[in-house]
DNA sequence: CGTTGGATTGATATCTGTCAAGCCCGGTGG
DNA sequence: CCACCGGGCTTGACAGATATCAATCCAACG
């Protein structure tokens, strides 16, 4: 029989609302460390299965900011763009995910969100979010957390686009990936990529023909399986290796 | 005779610690948008005049958060390692910056930060600075702000890193520095650059040599003069241009 | 004045982008 | 049910930007 480890769900499994409490991503999200009551006072601000469908924008530049977005299912990418309208996509943002952070500078977002595919966020007001960050120090604390590692994944996009070749890059990315899916309790080394190759080539900083040959490549020499976005990894100590091959 | 404009100011000027409320600083800073009693209370856990020398680390990956801080003269670099060793230069903090946020993730840093030069900073007990955002809505307000600001740094750094050829790169650099000298009431034309080649060319991802070309280069076609760690920009509007034109 | 480390300049190699063609999958309509 | 699109993906040939290697050059400092 095997062990059927349930592979990333891509699509909203179902959309009734779900306490937070009992929402399967409670350990990622908002929720962490909060107590029964502070978490009520939470839920009161939380607007559920927000729906989003495919290519939609949740918000663009310039957008005045009202709300800090969780994803329950389906996938966000987030982009910014030069004035000549040259785009580089900052992040890729999976169920249990926070965005929407990159307002507070001016009340204003500073890049793009759109909907890789439909869609179901929780979205909270940023008005009654400073009233609760003031009483509730426990989200507070959360929120710094998940501030801290927003910080930390841009700075890995930064080593990730300066130091490391092309190869290395898509090593990373994969890695990331599973890892991703393992701490939310999803096979880690069967997944679907929720982005078509042109962004996730775009994220990582070159070509999509780069790309792609990188995918054969890893294919031919056994480290992965692809076909088109599903994704098997075969050899993970080798990719791993690849990984951590940083320099030029 | 001219026009005197100051430049930035490199070493520290004097020694003697200054009120936040009294600082030239102070509108970068945290105090920003605080009342003379908030800024009482913030002041009582500030730390002044910490001085480090040129090279010395200011915190390294993986040492526990203490503090957050601000930049009183001289320059502080952060940067991020690969387990390889290859180092990524993730920013430069000049007079007026805040740093210390990465390590909000995990209670640890994920960086490391170290003086370009000998550096005068203020720091701020963490612990005190939790409670203070329970009890200061504007300083949680500034604080949020700060906060997106990082982020939105970060970005413009994987926008420059990812889409941007090494010229536009550079130019890019050039005039965010002169943004920031200026905002700070300083000459925005003439300034030096408080860091070196190495330091530079790793920041914006290309080789030492690549980018010393791009000084002679934009030197040779008059946009720019360079003497070592001296610029002065002789037609920013070329500059701009350069700056915008991103692709590869 | 010699030494040292940073900065520049030149010659060459290599990686990756660009252009072009073809493939394959999924959807649509007859 | 099958044929035909169309868009995303792959593969190949080639060119160009940038890294690498090597040799000076220069400024700062003792």
């Amino acid at each position: 029989m095997g062990n059927p480890i349930p592979t990333f769900p891509i699509r909203p499994p179902g959309s009734k609302a779900v306490a937070c409490q009992n929402c399967s991503l409670n350990a990622f999200c908002l929720p962490k460390g909060l107590n029964r009551d502070e978490l009520e006072q939470l839920e009161d601000s939380i607007q559920k299965n927000v729906k989003l469908g495919k290519k939609d924008y949740l918000f663009r530049r310039a957008d005045p900011q009202n709300h800090i977005y969780a994803v329950k299912s389906g996938a966000i990418k987030t982009s910014l763009s030069t004035p000549e309208g040259e785009e580089q996509i900052l992040g890729f943002f999976l169920p249990g995910d926070l965005l929407g952070f990159d307002a507070f500078a001016n009340d204003a977002h500073t890049c793009d969100a759109r909907a890789l595919d439909d869609t179901l966020l929780c979205k909270l007001n940023v008005d009654d979010f400073n009233t609760l960050m003031g009483q509730l120090p426990n989200l507070r604390g959360q929120m710094m957390r998940k501030f801290g590692c927003e910080i930390e994944r841009e700075q890995t996009l930064s080593l990730i686009l300066g130091q490391m070749n092309t190869q290395a890059r898509l090593a990373t990315f994969l890695v990331s990936m599973s890892r991703r899916n393992q701490v939310r309790g999803f096979a880690p080394r069967e997944f679907a990529l929720p982005m078509p190759r042109h962004d996730l080539a775009n994220y990582l900083g070159m070509a999509v023909e780069t790309l792609s040959r990188l995918f054969s490549r890893f294919q031919e020499e056994g480290i992965i399986s692809v076909a088109l976005r599903q994704i098997s990894i075969n050899d993970m100590k080798r990719l791993n290796a690849l990984a951590h091959h940083t320099c030029h």
